[in-house]
DNA sequence: GTGCGACGGTGAAACAGTTCACATTATTGC
DNA sequence: GCAATAATGTGAACTGTTTCACCGTCGCAC
């Protein structure tokens, strides 16, 4: 992977919701100080706890915003793309990382430090509330999470967690819809907080009655109505 | 309850976190706008999924931010006191809201519509980055409550909720610190995620223990350090 | 190719928490 | 003050999920 130079990122920033709307010269400003880094397969962006104060965007690969408990299991709050940002917490308010981040591929990631972005967040007030709209959406999301986890059981979790990747990531195709993410049965139970031998008999139930099919750790929602149901009950 | 008038609206305005740092003439602006509405005990202040455009400080009173499955589960997600905000989330991405809300007490509500409020936070990025910092509060409280429901028993996830009301309500007395609520094992319950009745063995078992002692549904902690580690461990 | 570690599959046993049923004690409204 | 209603207390049965133990298979490294 190539080193980034000014007018990549300059392009990158351009490219992305939050600044969008911005003219050249203010994107110039924040190009000055933005920084371009590489991560391995697998490799810890940021740990749970550590100080933390800049904010990251995905310029390639997948990144998980997980936490783990004493005991090893894992919680997976969310998965990230090209084009997401995460880390926005630690921007805000200058208080310690609330989860891990890890490149679950070789992942090139721009990173924006607090010092420089929050006094451009004072004179960009668009901006500003681009990012509480972005706030906004991570907050349904969790307290969404909440409830699944608090009301309902595995097989409806495990449905409607399939059927928001379908819709985030889905690709359309003749069987029906494609999830193409690549995940393990432990990193599907992690999405949920659940075992994976949960997980492995519920997806082997579905297979069973027709409603998914899955090849190599890829999903597809073959009978997405029955899932829809699935997803909307107890 | 009487209605308060424009001074009043402007002091109790001028007192909040949020726009603390706002010079007079910015709130009088605001204060031409803002509502006051009462609510009585139980009454349904918002509804869930209804559409939202306006955000509700509290003056008086005591606030429950819930969700209801459709079997008739409970989750509290917050209970707020005079001094604070909620309903933002529908002020700011104008979604529709994320949960219900409920007047735990009499309570007096200031109202903020978005349509009065956006131009306003354009206008004001020190008030718009405070918001910012509320949301990541409330993202922070989200997660750790995700973790909590995830990776911990009931005994550990009740004696954590219990430390957060102590530390943010809690005041000290002679035997203990004491958390100045009334609720109910039921609203305890709600607070968790659990049955009244898992919540009713576990208070009594702290009883017994001497870790609690409960006073007419009112708790004080008398063994501070026991109950830190409760909420440490699994 | 061979070995090795990760992944997927599966049943039996254990367990945490819920559900249910009912008794007792507070609180509230009239 | 008294009935009605809500809140608390508690044991027994039940159940969904985890834990554990084990097997076979796949993919990758050397």
């Amino acid at each position: 992977m190539r080193k980034p130079n000014r007018l990549d990122k300059k392009a990158i920033l351009a490219e992305h919701f939050l600044l969008r709307h911005l003219p050249s010269e203010e994107l110039d400003e924040l190009v000055r100080h933005a920084r371009v880094q590489n991560y391995a397969k697998g490799e810890l962006i940021l740990r749970k706890w550590s100080p933390g104060s800049g904010m990251m965007a995905v310029i390639s690969g997948r990144v998980k915003i997980c936490s783990v408990s004493f005991d090893g299991k894992e919680i997976v709050l969310d998965i990230l793309r090209a084009g997401e940002i995460f880390g926005e917490i630690g921007l805000i308010d200058g208080g310690d990382r609330s989860a891990d981040a890890v490149a679950l591929e070789p992942s090139q990631l721009l990173i924006l430090e607090r010092r420089d972005f929050l006094p451009f967040l004072e004179r960009h007030p668009q901006t500003c509330i681009k990012l509480l709209a972005i706030l906004c959406g991570r907050l349904r999301q969790a307290n969404g999470m909440i409830e699944d986890t608090v009301f309902l059981n595995i097989e409806a979790r495990l449905a409607r967690r399939l059927n928001h990747l379908a819709e985030r990531y889905g690709e359309e195709r003749p069987e029906g819809i494609l999830i193409p993410l690549k995940l393990s049965q432990r990193e599907i139970a992690a999405l949920i907080g659940v075992t994976r031998e949960s997980v492995n008999k519920q997806l082997r139930a579905w297979q069973e009655e027709r409603y998914i099919r899955v090849d190599r750790g890829i999903i597809t929602i073959t009978d997405r109505e029955a899932f829809e149901d699935l997803a909307e009950a107890a």
